[in-house]
DNA sequence: CGAGTGACTTATATTTACACTGGTCACTCT
DNA sequence: AGAGTGACCAGTGTAAATATAAGTCACTCG
């Protein structure tokens, strides 16, 4: 709903909107799923589809950007799940709370049941590719805005500045979610990660 | 002045004051910071001291046991000076604000200038060895200490439970003081490494 | 002309064969 | 008896050789 087909995704090339292009991202996410990232060739991919390898190559200028679309898919989804609860929530801070609990959740849950693919979405944050740099955006910007409205509601301090603010909740909570860091931290789910997002409310007491 | 020799390190064995063990940790340490942990073997170190490889191991159990004294040194002197910054701040919410800023500070430097040394504390990190367990308790302590105090003088809220309160701000602090997520933090040091210190003294507002 | 490809180049993975290292132990020498 | 070691084994690391993959391009065919 909210991204239709208003991303234009780069790495991206030849028509946008080509029945070849949906081929490839179905083929890939499966192959992905099943296989890894890794040891997925662009030539199985193309074999699957019943084309040839340099045909995809019409529609995506490398395999990093198909494998971008995939992992865009994944943390969008994390992204999604935050998103909901959200809007589900009452106070702001019900929303930062159960938001970040969320957050934590889907990404440990992507960690077990489709290791594949979350070991895609930390290979991109390590590589810093675009889909997980968007991701970060998104996510900082959902933040920001549930501190701005806990702050209109006089519910959070209003002393800080409001993106130092965000940009700080965010960094917090990056052992949990941060696919890079989270594999080191599985252990310390959910307890300390409950007991950092407390404290993250604390510090946004007025 | 604190660990005199009440330290009972694990992996060693043999007679514990003698002077082949001491000439082992120093061959190490100039071994370790020159060609790294992998890269020395333990018939490097028993060839510059001019004894066997076998004699080395009636002093400790296993190569990492020798690696964790060096570890343990480079841990400890990051330990030290949070300590020493600590002992000469007035208030609570300076001692924590400059140790914390200081631990920072030591763990940049020695990626920079011990980059060797680094990537031991890192493996130590990642492999949950005693040298790195050891070391975390001690900042944890060391927190807690920093809290309780604040707590007594008034400083700092009351309301949380102090282990809580101390495990999430060291916690909230990992991207920045554990060796094996700074190095993936190093463009975000000092900018954002303040922010958090800031939300953290922010969570402890009475 | 535009959908689609085989053949090619260069960089990256994988294999294979071997060398080396961590660790032990029976042993020597004093 | 205790300081100290050579020789040994099993597992691990390494380097060269080989195979495979990413990506391009001139080209075909309808």
């Amino acid at each position: 709903m909210i991204s239709s087909n208003a991303e234009t995704e780069a790495g991206q090339r030849g028509p946008a909107d080509h029945a070849i292009r949906e081929q490839v991202v179905t083929a890939a996410k499966a192959h992905f799923i099943r296989y890894g990232y890794a040891k997925t060739t662009v030539s199985d991919l193309a074999e699957a589809i019943g084309i040839s390898k340099a045909y995809i190559y019409k529609f995506f200028e490398s395999k990093q950007a198909i494998g971008e679309v995939i992992c865009g898919g994944a943390l969008g989804a994390i992204d999604q799940g935050f998103a909901e609860v959200v809007a589900s929530a009452r106070t702001p801070t019900e929303k930062l709370r159960k938001g970040l609990e969320t957050m934590v959740e889907s990404s440990t849950k992507l960690f077990f049941s489709e290791r594949k693919l979350y070991d895609i979405a930390a290979h991109s944050c390590l590589e810093k590719w675009r889909s997980s740099n968007d991701h970060w955006d998104r996510v900082l910007q959902r933040v920001s805005d549930i501190v701005s409205e806990g702050r209109k509601k006089g519910e959070f301090e209003r002393k800080t500045a409001l993106d130092e603010t965000s940009r700080s909740i965010v960094q917090a909570m990056q052992p949990f979610i941060n696919p890079l860091h989270l594999q080191h931290n599985l252990d310390l789910v959910p307890t300390q990660s409950n007991e950092v997002i407390r404290l993250i409310l604390r510090s946004l007491a007025p």
